[in-house]
DNA sequence: ATGTCTCACGATGTGAGA
């Protein structure tokens, strides 16, 4: 099962390129962010023609979260974060597809900062983490696959100190990342690729894809039953390289039918 | 501070957000 997600940044704007990545990497689920468009304007019969089924939430000209589903109709769950009742923003959207929960995330930007946006980033990431512990406690394999806008650490970022300020990575932004890893929550990209330098965006400005100068802020946060089946992770570069391409490129996962890899506790004695 | 791109409004440009 190959779960994916992409900030699709415009799904109409983008949507030959959403449809020939869709045929190139047939993933089983997608998580798309930034749809920048309305309820009634999602093109659901171009997504079902390609073989997908989808749920979303709309809103116009910001914001904007869906869930697709190869073959298979997602079973919405919720349409929002829990804990503000006077937050209208499509931001998040979660289903459950195959015996998985997924949840599909889009974390405020909360530039410029400091200021009012981020202050909101902060309390919306609180009732990420409040959610998220919810979920975990429930003991249902559960994906987190989004735009998170957040770089966890150093080796995430082209160039770490141009950064420390920005509302990406602020050390009181991080702590709160690192606080919902640290519920359980297996970072699956980078428990496949520990040590390596990997981006999922690219800034459109000063041609930051043509310098790689990426940052790493789409992540798909594993519950530990999940991250036992993890089989493969990483991301598709190729559709940043695209013309026209969104801003960001897809990550994703593969996780395997049955558990490929043993429980980390109790841990096994080394030989 | 800048840079580039998207969408909306409602017009052939401008503003906001990222």
């Amino acid at each position: 099962m190959k779960i994916a997600t992409f900030n699709v940044n415009g799904i109409n704007g983008r949507l030959p390129i959403l449809l020939r990545w869709l045929a190139e990497s047939q993933p089983d689920v997608v998580c798309l962010q930034e749809l920048k468009a309305p309820q009634e304007k999602f093109p659901i019969a171009a997504i079902r023609d390609a073989g997908y089924d989808a749920i979303w939430h709309g809103q116009k000209s910001w914001n904007g979260v869906a869930i697709l589903a190869r073959g298979a109709r997602p079973i919405e769950t919720r349409r929002a974060l829990p804990g503000d009742p006077h937050d209208v923003s499509s931001r998040y959207i979660e289903a459950a597809i195959a015996g998985v929960l997924v949840g599909c995330p889009y974390v405020p930007n909360g530039n410029p900062a400091p200021g009012p946006k981020l202050d909101l980033k902060l309390r919306w990431l609180e009732r990420l983490i409040a959610h998220a512990g919810d979920l975990l406690s429930t003991g249902v394999p559960v994906v987190i696959a989004g735009d998170f806008n957040v770089m966890p650490t150093e080796l995430d970022v082209y160039k770490p100190e141009r950064w420390v300020d920005d509302a990406l990575f602020r050390p009181e932004v991080r702590a709160a990342f690192h606080r919902l890893i640290a519920q359980g929550w297996v970072d699956a990209v980078r428990a496949q690729h520990p040590g390596e330098r990997i981006y999922t965006f690219w800034d459109y400005f000063r041609n930051a894809w043509g310098r790689d100068a990426g940052l790493r802020i789409d992540h798909l946060l594993l519950s530990p039953a999940l991250a036992r089946r993890l089989a493969g992770a990483g991301v598709d570069r190729a559709i940043r390289g695209l013309p026209k391409a969104s801003d960001h490129a897809s990550a994703w996962i593969e996780l395997a039918d049955h558990p490929t890899s043993p429980r980390s506790s109790p841990r096994r004695r080394a030989k």
